[in-house]
DNA sequence: AGCACGCCGACT
DNA sequence: GTCGGCGTGCTC
């Protein structure tokens, strides 16, 4: 049997040895060793016993075999921070695929290459004399280095340490031994840049209600008695969840601990971290896109040095390295953006369960709609539900008509303004009350419903619909059938059969034609390329600037307008059918939120659902407000399909520059699938998108009910992958994916 | 980072 | 010679 050697990551921080050195694996590892692991190996000259970090295993040696050592053992877990967000790296590159780097890179944000930010310094530490004297003897001595370094030091009292290594030519070594010799000291603190400066008004503990209290009192009863776990909070909105979340981390906080607040991106606005501020001072930080690398590195160091205790930003800030964390918030815990879209393609409820498993802390999860996953495992007992039923402000819910589109053609009105809509925005015009009009993009990309009477061409295999591609033909994107676009209705004969488009812009024409004069604002990916232009558009619609506000996904995340009294959903199926099987659950949890942004003021609010489906139960759930009736119907779909949470998928997609070589990798995959049995495969088949940037893409899916088992299949792929894998193809694996590819 | 190596001037 | 200071380069 041919030797193993392992790619290992020395465990000391230091730009230069910032590299990969290869072991031998000794006999008695060969088959426990794995990426991620923590390993003793001799090092130096020495070979003085230290820790490494294994990165991968192979049979090849890229060093001289002569002189490569062999791994000691594996080492004892530490409970340093380094060591658990390595292990957490481990943990993510089991269970999502991918190298051990890629997984690193995602844990630890961007480290020695913004050390240099952290200014060391070098201070004097004796008295003018002293050092004076000190100086004499070295120069009788003739010790140039040392002398250089002291007059610098007598000169100035404090210089930077890269000024002495650079412009002054004095080493490292020369400053050790003269701090040993108690002339100076190396100061490594520096000053922090805090992202947001506020003043730390402390505002007033809110009295909460008893719902919310006893929320509290559960979790800080169980927590004492040491039991950890995961929690989930259903609440409508405006029910105050925020209020919980702030008591529940003030809990952990006197405790000793700290914690993690994972927010959607778009709801990471400037009121929601005021409110944190207010409470927490500046033991708070946060964690977002803007931030510069340079800042980013910052905020990792403070809650390293215990300078934060919490902390609040995207997915991302899961992996801040707090030194003891208590408890990890996941708010709008249903959000897609909570699943990274990079390699490794982690969800970070999942994630936030290990990195809590590893610190012995409990997760809370929170939502008006919580994700199918949660509320299944909550159902199960795996998960403790708690419910919000008040609402804070007292407003009542929205009154909800639903439109069948159908029956609207029939009545000869072919404008994308139902009739019921027409008078509400009318009525809404005439009263100077404002109102939104929320367009349901996605799934855009063609999928074919008639007109007439509704029918979805579905894949007479897979239960998702067809969409359409340019050469005519309608094909699924989850096995490959394809079949001609048909030019009448194969259920009634009508040749109102096509896909559906519309944009803002033709909505935002098409309203001014209707009413002359009104005032409209557009929000969509083109109106908001920049993050300031979103928070002026929310503000200008605040003002009342307009009277219709017209927007995709995003004018229903989130903020809220008090004076808006109509919500009109314009297509509330466009993603009903853009064939996957979390469409259902993605459109009743849009339409619930749209839904619910109409009459958050005083006045009642009402909310128009136009549909060609309207005996949709997404649609019929969401016109009543009742997560429950949706969840039974929707987890029922889940079981007979063999859908998550009930069972698991896996996505193997590849990418390739020719179109031949990644059909023919992605066959290769597939069979070697296929000959493990027990899993059910479906595909290979083209991407939806096939091509993109001159990068063809090919999508197999995997069905199993466990997803132990897909990650052992995985692992088959990947090894399979070591030896059939060219340069000129790429392959990524997705758990669970969150939308077809 | 830590350590050996080797160069160089100084001193017994 | 050889000792100590000091820069340089390497670590699988």
């Amino acid at each position: 049997m041919r030797d193993l050697y392992a790619d290992i990551i020395v465990d000391i921080s230091h730009e230069k040895l910032d590299k990969t050195f290869q072991y031998r694996v000794p006999e008695k590892l060969r088959s426990t060793l794995e990426p991620g692991m923590c390993v003793d190996i001799p090092f130096g000259n020495g070979n003085k016993k230290i820790k490494g970090y294994v990165l991968a295993v192979s049979e090849q040696c890229k060093f001289d075999p002569g002189r490569t050592k062999d791994i000691l053992g594996i080492a004892e877990k530490g409970v340093s921070v380094e060591d658990k967000m390595i292990a957490l790296a481990g943990w993510m590159r089991k269970n999502y695929g991918s190298t051990m780097i890629q997984a690193l890179k995602t844990v630890l944000p961007a480290r020695q290459s913004f050390k240099k930010l952290e200014h060391r310094q070098i201070e004097r530490m004796m008295g003018r004399e002293e050092l004076i004297s000190l100086l004499g003897e070295c120069e009788r001595k003739k010790q140039v280095a040392k002398a250089k370094l002291l007059r610098a030091v007598l000169e100035q009292e404090v210089i930077p340490h890269e000024w002495i290594t650079g412009k002054l030519g004095v080493s490292v070594q020369t400053i050790r031994s003269l701090e040993k010799a108690g002339a100076i000291r190396v100061n490594h603190d520096s000053a922090y840049r805090n992202p947001v400066k506020l003043a730390a008004a402390r505002d007033v503990e809110k009295a909460l209600s008893t719902e919310q209290q006893w929320i509290v009192d559960e979790f800080t009863q169980e927590y004492d008695v040491g039991r950890r776990g995961t929690y989930l909070i259903h609440g409508v909105t405006g029910s105050g969840k925020t209020e919980v979340y702030m008591q529940l981390i003030a809990e952990i906080l006197k405790r000793g601990k700290q914690a993690i607040v994972l927010i959607p991106e778009i709801a990471l606005t400037y009121q929601t971290l005021l409110r944190f501020y207010k409470r927490f001072g500046d033991r708070v930080s946060v964690m977002n896109s803007t931030l510069s690398p340079g800042e980013k590195y910052d905020q990792c160091e403070r809650a390293k040095k215990g300078e934060i205790d919490v902390i609040i930003g995207p997915r991302s800030a899961l992996f801040t390295p707090f030194p003891e964390i208590g408890l990890i918030i996941i708010d709008e815990e249903h959000e897609g953006s909570y699943k990274s879209e990079g390699t490794p393609k982690y969800h970070a409820r999942e994630t936030a369960e290990e990195v809590a498993r590893l610190h012995g802390a409990s997760v809370v999860l929170g939502s008006a709609t919580p994700s199918i996953e949660a509320y299944y495992r909550a159902q199960k007992g795996i998960y403790q539900c708690f419910r919000l039923e008040r609402r804070m402000g007292g407003g009542t819910l929205p009154l909800v008509h639903t439109v069948d589109l159908r029956q609207e053609l029939k009545e000869g009105n072919r404008s994308i303004f139902s009739r019921k809509l027409q008078e509400l925005l009318a009525d809404r015009l005439a009263k100077g009350e404002q109102s939104i009009l929320f367009l349901n993009r996605r799934g855009y990309a063609g999928f074919i419903s008639c007109r007439s009477c509704g029918h979805v061409m579905k894949c007479p295999h897979c239960d998702v619909s067809l969409s359409e591609h340019r050469g005519g033909r309608l094909v699924c994107h989850y096995c490959g059938y394809s079949e001609p676009m048909p030019r009448l209705c194969p259920e009634c004969g009508s040749r109102y059969i096509m896909g559906f488009r519309a944009g803002t812009q033709q909505i935002e024409e098409k309203l001014k034609e209707l009413f002359p004069g009104v005032r409209t604002l557009r929000m969509d990916a083109d109106t908001t390329r920049t993050k300031d232009s979103y928070e002026k558009l929310l503000s200008a619609f605040s003002n009342e600037e307009a009277d219709v506000l017209i927007g995709t996904q995003m004018i229903v995340k989130g903020h809220d307008f008090p004076k808006v009294t109509l919500v009109g959903v314009l297509a509330a199926d466009l993603s009903l059918s853009i064939g996957d099987y979390r469409a259902g659950e993605r459109t009743f949890q849009l339409l619930t939120q749209a839904v619910g942004r109409a009459g958050r003021g005083e006045k009642p609010g009402e909310a128009v659902i136009q549909t060609y489906q309207p005996e949709h139960y997404a649609v019929i759930h969401a016109a009543n407000q009742d997560y429950e009736a949706f969840y039974e119907e929707e987890i029922l779909y889940r079981e007979l399909g063999g859908y998550p949470p009930v069972a698991h998928l896996l996505a193997v997609q590849v990418f390739s520059a020719g179109e031949a070589v990644g059909k023919e990798l992605a066959e290769r995959l597939a069979d070697v699938v296929k000959s493990i049995g027990d899993v059910q495969v479906m595909g290979p088949a083209p991407a939806s998108i096939g091509k993109v940037n001159d990068v063809f893409r090919f999508v197999c899916y995997v069905k199993h009910i466990n997803y132990e088992r897909l990650v052992q299949v995985k692992d088959v792929l990947e090894e399979k992958l070591q030896e059939v894998q060219t340069a000129e193809t790429t392959v990524q694996f997705d758990f669970d994916p969150m939308r077809t590819l």
